[in-house]
DNA sequence: GACGACTTGTTAT
DNA sequence: ATAACAAGTCGTC
């Protein structure tokens, strides 16, 4: 059985979690029908509204799904390591790879948990570089986190 | 700043 | 199998 869990943000942000594992986190105008939860899904989804409040949260005990190449396995791994606040480019990720830029962007695109794994954090040379859900998120979450340079970008 | 060349894994044909 | 594409970057103008 599959758990659904919505926090209230700037828009509704579903989680889905089998087995607990989450597999999927996803951003909504609407919140998706709430089950009984366990445990995880309760300690989650507190995490969760600790974050959107400003608190300073590490994602990176909980358990996600990952039903990616393992290449794209290989970046996201890499991505979860970003500490809170921090920013990195696609060609620093890459460099670590060996690998190219541009596939560091396609890799990250299919990430199916974001802010689990905070591809938000990860911005283009010159200026944001792009988010699934629309950059407009993406901005916001850094602000959350208080990336200050965040002004100086166009 | 704009533009093209180069890149490399994914996606579509 | 092969071509087109993408959440990028670098050099040149």
């Amino acid at each position: 059985m599959i758990e659904s869990l919505s926090v209230d943000w700037k828009v509704f942000v579903n989680v889905y979690i089998k087995n607990e594992k989450i597999i999927k986190v996803e951003f909504s105008r609407n919140p998706v029908k709430e089950v009984i939860l366990s445990e995880t899904a309760e300690n989650l989804k507190k995490d969760l509204e600790r974050y959107f409040s400003g608190r300073k949260v590490n994602f990176s005990n909980y358990d996600v799904h990952l039903s990616v190449s393992p290449f794209v396995r290989s970046v996201l791994d890499v991505v979860r390591t970003i500490p809170y606040g921090k920013i990195v480019t696609y060609g620093q990720i890459a460099k670590v790879l060996n690998t190219s830029p541009r596939a560091v962007g396609v890799a990250l695109k299919l990430n199916p948990v974001p802010i689990l794994i905070p591809c938000h954090r990860v911005l283009s040379k010159n200026g944001f570089g792009g988010y699934s859900a629309g950059v407009w998120i993406k901005k916001e979450l850094l602000k959350l986190e208080g990336a200050t340079f965040l002004s100086q970008r166009p």
